[in-house]
DNA sequence: CTTTTTGAACTGACTGGTCAGTCCAAAAAC
DNA sequence: GTTTTTGGACTGACCAGTCAGTTCAAAAAG
């Protein structure tokens, strides 16, 4: 009886994570109405309801199917660089490509997180807190192993620089899609690559 | 009129951005209300609208402020290395420890900056795309100087590499601040100047 | 087959509360 | 005497969340 029928159910959902996620990168979460979810949606505004619990806990579990995506993305680049014979710097510049890959295939998911990311007092910090871990120990696995596997330097603070490497990441990305949307994956690619291989300050 | 005497409105003004960046920063911009920032500015609310025709126009002057302040020290950063006979490498470097240090001083306004950023579709979109342009510029015009006196390699992408070092200190500031505050300054700073020297990938 | 029943999914009018912005007379401040 | 601030009552729009009722496909009964 409900056991294969929330076909329906599920398909209803992620309507709703599509009109929710555009209008709340534009908007920001509080200026958004439920209303205007459930119009985008094509739904009535009870099937939010029906549907998930508040508008805070449709906005926390969009957020966990995003952040969902994005550490699988991360985490399949760089197995495969390491499994197909590559360096850990080759991984890292294989994460750095799927990141990019990732924010302009969901720009306004990556908008959103950015933008709550640092708030404090909302109800959604720890699902933020435990999500972001998430992304950025996918980095800091992959930096410790450059360090063990003597790719990479000793002296690296291995938190510190993955939280840069993904900082650097999303910000010339959205930069990239909000200011110079005419320049191509690769061009954005290839200044960041020369950042990560120490080739900005002429070595 | 305005220009000298009004000293106790510039007061009044003051103490209303100094209470309205902290609470936008926490919860946004819709979800903080006219009435919180009068009280806790310690100010009544029809004080707010002597002062500012509205909540918006409030949050564009705090903007504008704010980014005043960013810009101009990292121009003075910049100049007291160059003035003192450092290279543009060392300027970029005492560029990010004064963003840094700026971030350090003002977490509520960087954290709202980026929160606002990238939204499309808002009333001060305009302000602020006057504001970033501002602010990557300085760094542009150092990396545009470095390129032309040798000291950076010529294959740098300009605006994107601008944009990542912007990035980079912007999202690396806030993790230390959210995340890892027991970290010193100095440790940001060793950090980021260890990627910008390109010493990451042990050449 | 046909009819009846079931219940998950959905609907949209309605409610209770919230909030930006207004108004203004009187008190401070300068 | 002019500018600025106060305080707080008021309005009208807007909005999260509720709930009584509808829909319909598929299961059960006949």
């Amino acid at each position: 009886m409900e056991t294969r029928s929330s076909t329906r159910r599920q398909a209803t959902r992620t309507k709703l994570y599509e009109a929710a996620v555009t209008l709340i990168a534009e908007q920001g979460f509080s200026a958004t109405t439920v209303d205007e979810i459930a119009e985008r949606a094509g739904v009535a505004k009870g099937t939010v309801y029906y549907n998930f619990k508040s508008k805070s806990e449709l906005f926390e579990e969009l957020l966990r199917h995003g952040v969902g995506l994005l550490t699988a993305s991360l985490r399949q680049a760089a197995e495969d660089t390491v499994a197909g014979g590559g360096t850990r710097v080759e991984a890292l510049d294989a994460m750095i490509r799927a990141g990019l890959l990732f924010i302009h295939r969901y720009p306004a998911f990556t908008q959103l997180y950015v933008a709550e990311l640092w708030r404090t007092n909302r109800a959604w910090q720890s699902t933020l807190l435990v999500v972001r871990q998430e992304a950025v120990a996918v980095v800091e696995t992959v930096l410790r192993d450059g360090v063990a596997a003597g790719e990479l330097s000793e002296e690296i603070d291995i938190p510190l620089t993955a939280a840069a490497l993904v900082g650097m990441v999303l910000v010339a990305a959205l930069d990239w899609q909000a200011f110079q949307p005419q320049r191509s994956l690769d061009d954005v690619h290839g200044a960041l690559s020369l950042l990560l291989h120490g080739r900005v300050s002429g070595h």
